[in-house]
DNA sequence: CCGTACAATGTTTTT
DNA sequence: CATTGTACGG
């Protein structure tokens, strides 16, 4: 059935490199595939040389589906495929579940009453539009233990994503609740009529929506299964039983689909993962082949052996036998730091003392469970001046000066989301609640070009005048994104001066990061879709001006699939890592666990788990922290404990030096340097405590001369 | 009816 | 400790 494309590639040298297994994985290209790939296992490889050996094999890239975690791995591994190919891959679909069903649904919404320009919303959408009709349903008023905006989102969304009644989870995971349970449902209920009569969707109704329409349309699942005839999914343990159902439809005609996961690395239960879905796989396919992937490839074999000891101690025994090439190395160190200020400090001699070595600082990476758990490190990189980018804080979209420009952008594509009217209209002087909810029913009634005169007759507000005018002069779908946004700015600017005038540098840092995005889309939807999509994250660009690449500080949860040389994971106490919140629950431990146990095998050669004695309680002052039970549980001769207090004495003596070299004299533009990682190079010019040298081996760099070693050779 | 000053309140992880 | 709700003055 397949055919060999002539004889143009014929270089099928990738293959050579897999071992059995991974070969077998690649070359298995036709019916059910289940490929259980431990940690650090090759299992990226794997998925790459398969999507270059199917486009080998002459497979048309439009013909093939990519599903996987983020939208960025998706797009990496197509690119790593076209690098193996020598040959373009880009037009192989690849996305996130989420971003597969958002395309699928601007395209065939409209069999379920949705046009094509709906818009999406994002978690802090949701809370808002749950909060205004709890208020309009009068829920809000002296009901105090009723459930707050955030938390009947969670609700929400755990509801639909385990596929469970509202009785059954109130009762298991919120039982102060369930005297509202009536309540709730109708909330609820009144919930989903608004998103649907306002062409609204939440991230649930993606999936929910596109599963509803693959289950009642037999023709489609026809259409799709020939648009889509080879289907993989990563991470297939984080998916859900909606992910699980969408699938299966979307293969049901040719059934070539290979989906590709680790039990042991399931982290996403609380949005409904479940990896039994991995286990059923073969049930819902018949057939199915099973691969395992059980060579670490990463990891040296002490890191290996802490991390086995983690997930031997697991209440759910995994049938996996992880075995490594026994690369040895240094055993994994354990540091008991006095508290967060002196963890940071240590972290940030070892970050520099590795540095000196030669190791990048993209290299290392420092984990945690909880995106605040860095903030006291963030505060000494900054003030050490060492570059970072943070992932799995917080989003761009999630900023309120953000999310005020877009709703003005909502409102132009989709003049039916009052939610943006909403928040647009209580931005301006002169409205209020009461205002907005006044401008709104006009607009139900009337939309714009028409009501224009009724507006400004019961409107006393210049602002919302002069945002009239605008809002008839832009054309959304004709000009560019960057256009529209600047003609919106323009007029927002001062909104933003007099609400946001403390933080107004910080901020307006982001709305060009905002414009910079919006450069790159040619129309506002997607635009608009991708910033939900695909949220940004929102770093310090304070380090944006050193050239090196920089340290990366992330959440477990958002290191997933990634790896570094040498990896941090700190905060292990207990209430942190494992979280105060899953202490209660068993199967929530094991999750916390298993994260543990994600977070070690990141790491390849060198593995520092961190630990402060001393930890400070609101209300209570400077407490003792009892040390993390997945650290408690590893036998002492697994790893080797550290002092935070003294590094090593080679580093000291480079910082003196250095600190000396911050004198202007001690370099002039036209020396000869030598840098540790660089190599050599020529003074091109000296900034203040920055110097610009132009190495030999990669062109002008700018280095911070406090933190950098270099050597004088002429 | 708007805007502001103050009190209260709980705190994970992500598409 | 920062956000969210409430009370009050303009």
């Amino acid at each position: 059935m397949l055919r060999r494309v002539k004889n143009t590639l014929t270089d099928l040298s990738f293959l050579e490199e897999l071992n059995q297994a991974q070969r077998e994985a690649v070359e298995s290209i036709e019916g059910p595939v289940l490929v259980i790939a431990g940690a650090g296992s090759g299992k990226t490889r794997t998925l790459v040389c398969r999507l270059a050996y199917l486009v080998y094999l002459g497979v048309p890239p439009e013909n093939i589906l990519l599903l996987t975690f983020t939208r960025r791995s998706a797009k990496e591994m197509i690119e790593r495929a076209g690098t193996l190919l020598q040959k373009d891959c880009d037009r192989i679909t690849g996305g996130t579940f989420h971003s597969l069903c958002h395309l699928m649904l601007r395209q065939y919404g409209h069999l379920l009453g949705y046009s094509s320009t709906f818009t999406l919303l994002d978690r802090g959408d949701v809370e808002d539009l749950l909060n205004l009709l709890k208020t309009s349903l009068g829920f809000s008023d002296n009901k105090k233990r009723f459930p707050k905006k955030q938390t009947l989102a969670s609700i929400y969304s755990k509801m639909i994503n385990k596929l469970i009644s509202l009785e059954d989870l109130l009762s298991e995971e919120y039982p102060q609740f369930l005297e509202y349970l009536p309540m709730i449902e109708r909330l609820f209920t009144e919930y989903q009529n608004y998103k649907r009569e306002h062409q609204l969707m939440d991230y649930d109704d993606l999936l929910i929506n596109w599963l509803e329409i693959l289950k009642r349309y037999p023709q489609i699942r026809q259409e799709i299964g020939e648009r889509f005839k080879f289907i993989m999914v990563d991470e297939y343990q984080d998916t859900n039983t909606l992910q699980g159902e969408i699938i299966r439809y979307m293969a049901e005609s040719h059934r070539n689909v290979m989906v590709v996961g680790d039990d042991s690395q399931s982290i996403y239960g609380f949005r409904g993962a479940n990896f039994r879905n991995i286990l059923d796989f073969p049930k819902i396919f018949p057939d199915t082949k099973i691969i395992k992937l059980e060579q670490n490839y990463r990891s040296t074999q002490q890191i290996l052996d802490l991390a086995n000891i983690t997930i031997s101690n697991a209440k759910w025994k995994y049938k996996k036998n992880l075995f490594s090439l026994k690369r040895e190395g240094e055993k994994p160190f354990l540091i008991r730091a006095f508290d967060d200020t002196e963890a940071s400090r240590f972290i940030a001699d070892k970050v520099l003392e590795l540095r000196n070595k030669g190791l990048k600082l993209s290299q290392i990476a420092v984990l945690f469970r909880s995106a605040y758990h860095s903030y006291e490190l963030e505060v000494e990189l900054t003030k050490r001046g060492i570059p970072f980018v943070k992932y799995g804080g917080l989003k761009l979209l999630e900023s309120a000066h953000i999310k005020d420009l877009v709703s003005f952008l909502r409102v132009l594509l989709n003049p039916h989301d009052y939610l943006s009217w909403n928040r647009i209209l209580l931005l301006m002087e002169n409205i209020g609640p009461r205002t907005a909810e006044r401008v709104i029913g006009i607009l139900k009634q009337e939309p714009l070009p028409f009501s224009l005169s009724k507006l400004k007759f019961t409107v006393n507000s210049r602002e919302f005048q002069r945002f009239l005018e605008l809002f008839l002069t832009i054309r959304p779908y004709e000009e560019a994104p960057s256009g529209i946004l600047g003609q919106i700015w323009e007029f927002y600017e001062p909104i933003f001066q007099r609400i946001y005038y403390e933080e107004y540098h910080k901020r307006v840092k982001d709305i060009e990061g905002l414009f910079a995005l919006s450069e790159k889309y040619l129309t506002l939807e997607e635009f608009l879709a991708d910033l939900v999509l695909e949220p940004i994250e929102l770093f310090e660009q304070e380090n944006a001006t050193f050239d090196e690449e920089p340290l990366v500080l992330s959440t477990i949860h958002s290191a997933k699939g990634l790896e570094w040389h040498t990896v941090f994971v700190i905060s292990l106490i207990e209430g942190r890592f494992p979280s105060l919140h899953s202490l209660k629950n068993e199967e929530e431990l094991e999750e916390e666990r298993r994260l543990f146990y994600v977070a070690v095998t990141r790491a390849r050669e060198q593995l520092y788990l961190v630990a402060p004695l001393m930890i400070y309680v609101p209300g209570e002052g400077k407490t003792f922290a009892k040390i993390s039970r997945f650290i408690a549980e590893i036998p002492p001769n697994y790893y080797q404990e550290l002092s935070s207090k003294k590094t090593s004495e080679p580093y000291k003596n480079t910082l003196t030096t250095s600190e000396t070299s911050t004198s202007r004299s001690a370099f002039k533009v036209g020396d000869l340097v030598r840098h540790p990682h660089f190599g050599e190079g020529e003074v091109l010019e000296i900034i203040g405590e920055k110097i610009k040298v132009n190495f030999v081996s990669r062109g002008p760099t700018l280095l911070h001369l406090k933190y950098t070693y270099l050597e004088l050779i002429s």
